[in-house]
Formats: structure tokens, C-alpha cells, sequence
DNA sequence: TATTGTTATACTCTATAACTATA
DNA sequence: TATAGTTATAGAGTATAACAATA
């Protein structure tokens, strides 16, 4: 049986990055917590007050995507909404919101060094150099 | 602005996946095919007579996935199946599957010089073998 | 005019369960 | 019993368009 698709580096990026994805999800779910929520509540725990939009940019997540995630964790009471103007919230995450972030914390450090350990040390550093080239590369 | 995610490389590793199979998606998309159609087409080139579940194994979609992505291809005239016994078929490219999937290696081939291209040359070697490695041991 | 947040909607890919018919 | 293919359904993430309220 040949694999033609073995040669090329972007589908093995694909597959890398949907195999991590999966293991990443299901460690999270201890949690009930999905991957993209889990980066929302950390950078909103790194930067209190942000808003919806900005927290957009930095995750590359669009406005009208924002607005349902946003809304699950504050039903959740896992972040609280505070008036900047009439049209910005600055957020920030309640108590409950940081005890679960520190949980997730934990497991997201044990998640990306077992990811690490699985790449031969040797490349290690060109993997991480390459995947951060095309992230800021190609996100433009 | 503090950026939480950026030390982690595997979050890195999703970022520029995601970035990578939009900019193939876009790509594809003047054939009117999509990234995991192209992997479908160029597996049954590659292995003519090869099985759903056999293209599923390869590619990692389940059989249950595999269904409507061989019935849409098989409808646009691109696949021909052919009965192997009496609950597999075997499938083929058909005449305008073979053209469309010489276009799509070229397009395919183009978007990996391009993002190969985009990786610091110092960094290549190691980021193929890491995207490998994690492929290979993730996937399981 | 541009921006923030929102709603509605659709698409792509993936996941699970259940079913048939065959081996 | 196990396998190939199918159907139905749900979920996660993303994309676009449109709108109201505000700056």
C-alpha cells in the first residue's frame, strides 16, 4: 500500500497537529473544558480587563465567534464581565474562574512536554523554531 | 498585551496548521476541492483498486466519514468503484479524476515549496523530522 | 465612519451509535 | 464473530453577512 501524502511535511503537520489536538481535548476534558476555551480562560487570566476583541486577536479567534464562548464561561461563572464604554467589556476571571485556570495550567505544561519528549531531542529546537516561523509567517 | 500561549509549542503547532490548511484550502479551492478530497484522490491515484476502509487507515477518517466523501467523489465522475466481493469495492480514478489529480499535485506541491520556503533554512531538517515524529507517535 | 458585540447561518472535519449484508 | 459500507446525528471550530449601539 503506498502513502503518497508521506512525503509532504504540511500533511504531516496536519496530522501532528490533529493527533496533538485530540490527546490535548481529551486530557481537558477532565475539566469539561475544550482546548480553545482553555486558551481563552488563560489569556484572559494573563491579562485582566481585556476585552472580547482583543482577546480575539491574540488567539485569532473572529469577533463572531468570541460572542458564544465568551458567553458559555461567564453562564459558567468562570469570568465577569465589567462596562469599559458603551460597546467594550473588559473580563476577568471570578475565583472559580482562576482555581479551574491553574487546573488547566497544570495540565497544558504536562500536555506540551510530553509533546516535546516524543520529538527526538535532536530536533527538538528546529521543530519548535519551525512551527513558531510558519505561525507568525503564515498567520500573517 | 500579554501573549500566555507563546511559550508553548504546541500551541504554536496548532496555529500554524491552522494558518497552513486555510492557505491550502484557498488553494484547492479553484479546483472546487477540498484539502481532505485532494488526500482521498491522490491515494486511490496512488493505489489503484484500494478500499474505502483501506483509504480510511491510511488517512485516519473513520469508515462512518468515509462514506459521503467517496459517494461526493463518486458522483462528480472522479472515482469508478468496482465490486471486490460482496461488501467491498475496489476504487479508481476516472479519466477526469486522473486530470483533476494531476492538478491538484501541482497545486499540493506548490503550497508545500511555499511553506517550506517560509521556515528559516537552519530549522527545516529539524521541523520535518519533529512533525514526523509527533505523526508517527501521536497518531498511534 | 469605524468599532464592539451580537445573532443567524453555513461549512468542514470529526465522533459515536446503530444498522445491513457479507465473510 | 468480525468486517465493509452505510445512515443518522452530534459536536467543535471556523467563516460570512447583517444588525444595533456606540465611539
Amino acid at each position: 500500500m503506498k502513502d503518497p501524502m508521506m512525503r509532504y511535511p504540511g500533511y504531516a503537520l496536519r496530522r501532528a497537529s490533529a493527533a496533538a489536538m485530540a490527546r490535548l481535548a481529551s486530557d481537558l476534558a477532565v475539566l469539561s473544558v475544550r482546548p480553545t476555551e482553555a486558551s481563552v480562560l488563560m489569556v484572559v487570566d494573563a491579562n485582566p480587563g481585556i476585552t472580547q476583541s482583543e482577546i480575539g486577536k491574540l488567539l485569532d479567534i473572529a469577533r463572531a465567534n468570541m460572542a458564544p464562548l465568551a458567553s458559555r464561561l461567564h453562564k459558567r461563572h468562570l469570568m465577569a464581565r465589567a462596562r469599559i464604554d458603551g460597546r467594550s467589556q473588559g473580563l476577568r476571571l471570578t475565583e472559580a474562574g482562576g482555581v479551574l485556570v491553574r487546573r488547566i495550567e497544570k495540565i497544558v505544561t504536562a500536555y506540551e512536554a510530553e509533546l516535546l519528549a516524543r520529538i527526538p531531542a535532536a530536533h527538538r529546537a528546529g521543530f519548535v523554531a519551525g512551527v513558531r516561523a510558519l505561525w507568525g509567517a503564515w498567520s500573517q
